[in-house]
RNA sequence: GCACCCGUAGCUCAGCUGGAUAGAGCGUUGCCCUCCGAAGGCAAAGGUCGCACGUUCGAAUCGUGCCGGGUGCGCCA
């Protein structure tokens, strides 16, 4: 349950009351009523907008209208206090007995406390890390790896049925390339001297894949044609390619569902037509593809630009900005025909809801892509896409020098070693994703307050410290957290201990706020807060032994503070799970 | 030229989908360890929310126009 929630059912039946009186208009729009925390305490513990959102449409002013609503919320039994101020807020305090009370309710809960059904149910499906098969991974790859990851972990506690997919694009003739690199590997395992030309990859990932052709083969490939031997060591290379990247999305604890290829969107089994084929006679046949012309863009027209006709979505008719290819020059498709087909299947297995995550770069896609969703699916499926900006990689504030030249990167797999996995997750996710982030090797590593991972895992530890520690004080204290609930409705009263507990209590509403927006650095930021609020307390009882977790002489006190400690511990671990991060029992 | 993203304290960033006196961390200054983990905490100082209009009871948040930074702009993926 959730205590904002349910206020605003309180006001939305007071308004009710009050309509079926004649005292207000009967059928106000309460659509825009909210209920929130203030943003000062000393306004009270919740905040209703009521009064003033409808002052207009109900014909009164807002401060009547306000009395009126208040009169109606003294009268509910968890109400302390209601009071008007403002332009027109209705300010409520309520019994110091309802955070507690919300408290133990958690405890009930257990790790379920924060689950939502804001989804209800439905399909989603997330698309994230989708990087070409044609090597490892490297840094860049890292933070839509890490978001989309998230973001499905967020959406799925949030109540929605989570498909996560990774799009291989393994039909361009960049895996053709692959593939010849990979061949002159495979010449190398047998013994010759290779020269790799520029164009080729380079990487000596490919090594073992040319010893494995070479295990394979023979020599056999060798008098082959090149037409002949292509399909088969493309298919092994990519292969051993998504093999390496499945490993390291592993390490990155990233996980998907599906992997869909799309090879097979362009196969034509039998001389039958392919996937897009039928895409585009659909599209042709419902007058969404014509042939026309496009204008050069303006400011830099590229300098081989050839005014030629060509084959076009009509994305203009669904909000982009110009019509757009989905043919080219050599008669092959375009990959967005490509991944229209993509999305399409996508809307024929059911997701009518979907998210992309890219990186910046593809920003220029967007409108063209969501464009082509609401073509193939009759203005039925919504496509949300979260672009992720770039990330600086530095050391002690010095940028890491990545050169350019192909085969030197920084791989995803070097992070994850240098720095640990739940840093890089962390960091990745302590940042909306449209902003630049820069991340420092050497700062995600550091012991200390201002490393934001430390400081939340390190809240854990502690909460899991107060609790060992209190075993050893009383030995027979029940294991089961849901046990201390009785407690812990009884007897929290200190001002630290309810600023807690109001945090606590807020961790569903910031879990519907969070998956609603599609924005898992809330979760992040949220426990740092909570982390915050464990260590100030934890400090506060250092100068007032009183206010201690664990009182010696007062087992029923104890038993109240570490029902709440143990609330702490269990929205962390909660939290950290969305994100993917470990909560450790103690800190190394 | 066009599209998208960003502009909030000296620095790095939050800001709960339009709420009341704009918040954290770092840095600066001053405090707190015979005490459940000082790997922490408390406090002070620091702001024309890029600029200007507009929308309304109310704008950092929405709209328009500028300014500054980034990303991209037929056939690459």
């Amino acid at each position: 349950m959730n205590i904002y929630a349910l206020f605003a059912g309180h006001v939305r039946a007071a308004l009710d009351a009050l309509a079926l009186e004649g005292a207000v208009p009967a059928g106000l729009d309460a659509t825009r009523v909210v209920v929130e925390p203030p943003r000062e305490a000393t306004h009270g513990e919740l905040a209703t907008n009521a009064a003033m959102v409808l002052a207009k449409p109900a014909g009164m002013k807002p401060r009547d209208l306000a009395e009126m609503l208040a009169g109606r919320l003294r009268a509910i039994a968890d109400v302390a206090a209601v009071e008007v101020a403002g332009p027109g807020f209705i300010n409520i305090a309520l019994k110091p007995s309802v955070w507690p009370e919300l408290v133990a309710a958690a405890l009930e809960q257990g790790a379920a406390y924060g689950r939502a059904a804001l989804g209800g149910g439905a399909p989603i499906n997330v698309e994230y890390v989708s990087a070409n098969p044609t090597g490892p991974m490297h840094v860049g790859h890292c933070r839509g790896a890490v978001v989309g990851d998230a973001l499905a972990n967020l959406l799925a506690f949030g109540g929605w049925q989570v498909t996560r997919e990774y799009y291989i694009n393994d039909a361009g003739a960049q895996v053709d390339v692959l593939a010849r690199s990979a061949f002159l590997r495979y010449r190398e395992a047998l013994g010759e001297a290779i020269v790799i030309p520029e164009g080729l990859y380079p990487g000596d990932y490919l090594v073992p894949v040319g010893e494995a052709l070479a295990a394979a083969y023979g020599r056999g490939l060798l008098d082959q044609d090149e037409a002949e031997w292509l399909p088969a060591v493309r298919a092994v290379t990519i292969d051993a390619m998504m093999a390496m990247i499945r490993d390291d999305l592993a390490r990155l604890g990233v996980r998907h569902a599906v992997f869909y290829s799309e090879r097979t969107l362009h196969q034509r089994a039998g001389g039958s037509a392919s996937v897009i084929d039928r895409l585009l006679d659909d599209l042709r046949a419902r007058d969404l593809v014509y042939q026309g012309r496009l204008p050069p863009p303006k400011g830099a027209p590229p300098e081989d630009w050839e005014d030629r006709e060509q084959t076009l979505f009509r994305a203009t008719a669904f909000g982009d900005d110009v019509d757009r290819p989905l043919i080219k020059s050599d008669g092959s498709y375009t990959y967005f025909a490509a991944d229209i087909a993509y999305h399409k299947d996508k809307v024929d297995r059911g997701f009518l809801q979907m998210i992309d995550v890219w990186g910046a770069d593809h920003g220029g896609y967007v409108k063209r892509m969501q464009a082509a969703v609401k073509a193939v699916s009759a203005g039925r499926a919504g496509l949300d896409i979260e672009l992720c900006q770039l990330v600086r990689l530095l050391r002690n504030g010095e940028p890491v020098k990545m050169s350019k030249r192909a085969g030197d990167f920084v791989t995803l797999r070097d992070v994850v070693e240098e720095v640990g996995r739940d840093a890089v997750r962390f960091m990745m996710l302590y940042r909306k994703n449209d902003a630049l982030l820069d991340f420092d090797l050497a700062k995600v590593i550091e012991q200390s307050r201002d490393n934001p991972v430390f400081y939340v895992q390190y809240a854990h530890a502690r909460a899991r410290s107060i609790l060992r520690n209190a075993a050893a004080a009383f030995p027979d204290l029940p294991a089961d957290p849901a046990a201390f609930a009785p407690a812990v409705r009884g007897r929290l009263d200190d001002e630290g201990e309810l600023q807690l507990a109001r945090l606590i209590a807020n961790y569903p509403r910031l879990i519907e706020q969070a998956a609603g927006a599609r924005e898992p650095h809330r979760v992040a930021f949220y426990l740092y807060d909570l982390a915050s609020g464990l260590h100030a307390q934890w400090n506060r009882g250092k100068e007032l032994p009183h206010l201690r977790f664990i009182i010696e002489d007062d087992r029923m006190l104890t038993q109240a503070r570490l029902g709440l400690v143990h609330a702490v511990a269990q929205v962390i671990a909660s939290g950290l799970t969305i994100l993917g991060v470990d909560a450790p029992e103690e800190m190394r």
